[in-house]
DNA sequence: ACCTTAATGCGACCTATTGGCAACAGGGAA
DNA sequence: TTCCCTGTTGCCAATAGGTCGCATTAAGGT
């Protein structure tokens, strides 16, 4: 997996895609991004401080395209806008429900319940899309 | 926990809440969907269907007011609307990211993973707000 | 019966996202 | 290099799902 922009724009192109301003700007923008987290309207915005013609649903587009491709994976944190980050770095999401906040927990986490649930159920679990719910530290000890 | 409707009006009490016509609808209506499983909008009609005067509104702040007493439990499968189902009937959810199927996976599967969460995170894991997401027996046999 | 406060109706609003369609532009073929 | 095919984009209207404020109503303890 190569996650330089080069290497991004090489898999959309050996899938038949194109490489168009627009799609360097959206990939440049979950790039850059220090967390590589990203709801859409933040990709929207980011890509729009570079080129302010770019219409948001052409950046809706190269979300969905790339998501196809494997590149960056979202994921649906709460209602409201969905999260995009990069599939390279595989992390776990920890979602508090009372408060919000998202932590990070190492890769790995999983593995055990992956392998169970290919062996009894036949599911190909996918880590990164899966946002584990429940209470953060704070919330849990004062509720 | 009591998940009949007199127990959950109960609760309700209980936490200073009060007993509606509308709230009993909604509960009733969970209550008697053979899967325990619906989307708002699905609620919205089902309590319509004996109460065609209900509002929307009200309905989306009992559905609120129930998750926060913790009787049901939102989850966020994919982009569009929310599920909500009786926190009682404890299992887990197979989103097929592909299809959109949802297979249901016996309760006790996350076990070892919340115990690790909270020892080394202090995170509470609630695990009937996680779907866990990957590929469906189907999609990933023909993927 | 009374009073406090929760719950409701209503309707406007909002945000995230999708769709159709004509115009445009990558990039392999000629 | 030019041409052409087809993937992309801009535009903008349309949804869908859900939230908000506010005046009115009603639950339920006293």
């Amino acid at each position: 997996m190569d996650d330089t922009l080069d290497g991004i724009l090489d898999r959309l192109r050996r899938d038949g895609g194109r490489v168009t301003a627009s799609r360097r700007a959206v990939i440049d923008a979950m790039l850059s991004s220090p967390s590589h987290h990203m709801t859409a309207p933040d990709v929207v915005d980011a890509v729009r401080a570079g080129h302010p013609d770019f219409h948001e649903s052409t950046v809706y587009r190269t979300l969905e395209r790339l998501a196809e491709l494997g590149v960056i994976a979202r994921i649906q944190i709460a209602p409201g806008p969905a999260v995009f980050h990069l599939s390279v770095a595989q992390h776990h999401h920890l979602v508090c429900d009372r408060c919000g906040s998202v932590a990070e927990a190492p890769a790995g986490l999983l593995d055990a319940v992956a392998a169970r649930l290919r062996r009894e159920h036949g599911f190909v679990l996918d880590p990164g899309a899966t946002p584990l719910h429940g209470l953060c530290a704070a919330c849990s000890g004062s509720g």
